[in-house]
DNA sequence: AAAAAGTTTAACTTTGTGGTTAAGATGAAA
DNA sequence: TTTCATCTTAACCACAAAGTTAAACTTTTT
């Protein structure tokens, strides 16, 4: 009970920050969107700060590991590259507005945000540990040579990318939030395929 | 004179929104970085809100048509896409948060945004004209046949992606502002390569 | 049942912020 | 000099939002 309460509550925030940002965020309409009243916020997370960095918290929590995670994959580097870009826009399928709200937060600088960032450092060496796999498939001539920093923000922005554009997306092409969808389901094997391609050996 | 005090408070009134968002800004704080008193705000604008409307179109009004036209180039595809990608990387490395913000304020549904966003449907037809050059070019054998939205995508953000995600590249490549520029300048020609490369026929 | 702990509410206080006002200073132009 | 727009200062208002309090209700423990 208490649980389902405090989760409620979290669930409810969450959307809101996401949504409108710290500060156009009314913890009332939190209140209100969660059926209870202000004062029992204040009595689970003393104050609106505190209850920012547990939602920040919490989501990071979840999101950045499962980034991590799919960064890690083992076999050769387009196999690699599949279950990435796969499993990134599945993830983010899920939560289309968290890749611009993470960056809006960064590029803000927002104390609390940075530090609760930081702690899910083992985010860069599984950067790394991929970018490895191009380097030796390179090296060893079974992709093109070209940057491989490059290569990986490249990756990245056609993975990623089309989530934070969603708006002008979805009104430049005429889609709905349903369309949206199928077309990046559609997605994950046009990047892949995309990739094959572009670093195919002349 | 009066014009020069206006348009300074515009400016800054511009680093902020755009840095802080509306709701994080402060008419104050405004009014202290550019050595005014708030009185002297209000009597230029009168109210946060015309403020904030007057900085989007002026800010809108001068980004939208650079990136439109520079959809609406003439020559070949391949022609098109490589000055479509170096205005596009010139231009918003003077602006590098703009494009966060404009997305931000596009999912946030903000009424006076999308406004003044619609004014600038100019932008929508540009589309249009580079994605028809791709469907003439793969019905005539030139490139390889793909999906033209899901290319359109692809370009887009393998060149604003960067910009958005600026503090976690900078972050993870350890790269200061210029380093990061400099990438920037060097990414100009690499995707125009990466995209030759993954269009070409088998 | 009584006590204690946990949970909920309404009403209240405090603070921050947008916006106003009034009185006057400054500087350019008739 | 007079006049007018521009600009400053400082105090003020109104309102919204964060945060507090006290009292009451509910559940658990003894």
């Amino acid at each position: 009970m208490k649980e389902d309460k405090e989760q409620l509550i979290l669930d409810t925030a969450r959307k809101h920050f996401i949504s409108k940002g710290f500060s156009g965020t009314r913890m009332q309409e939190i209140a209100n969107e969660a059926g209870i009243n202000k004062a029992l916020l204040h009595y689970y997370f003393r104050s609106k700060d505190k209850l920012y960095k547990e939602v920040i918290s919490q989501t990071l929590g979840k999101f950045i590991p499962e980034m991590a995670a799919a960064l890690s994959s083992s076999g050769t580097f387009f196999e690699r590259t599949e279950i990435l870009v796969n499993t990134y826009i599945e993830t983010i399928t899920k939560n289309p507005e968290l890749p611009l709200f993470i960056m809006s937060e960064l590029t803000q600088n927002k104390a609390g945000f940075v530090a609760e960032m930081q702690k899910h450092a083992s985010f860069f060496p599984a950067i790394f540990s991929f970018i490895q796999q191009m380097v030796t498939e390179m090296k060893a001539g079974k992709i093109r040579k070209i940057d491989p920093m490059q290569l990986m923000i490249s990756i990245l922005g056609m993975t990623i990318f089309p989530f934070m554009a969603k708006p002008v997306i979805c009104k430049v092409f005429g889609k709905n939030e349903v369309q949206f969808d199928e077309m990046m389901f559609e997605r994950k094997a046009f990047i892949v395929d995309f990739i094959k391609n572009a670093l195919k050996k002349n």
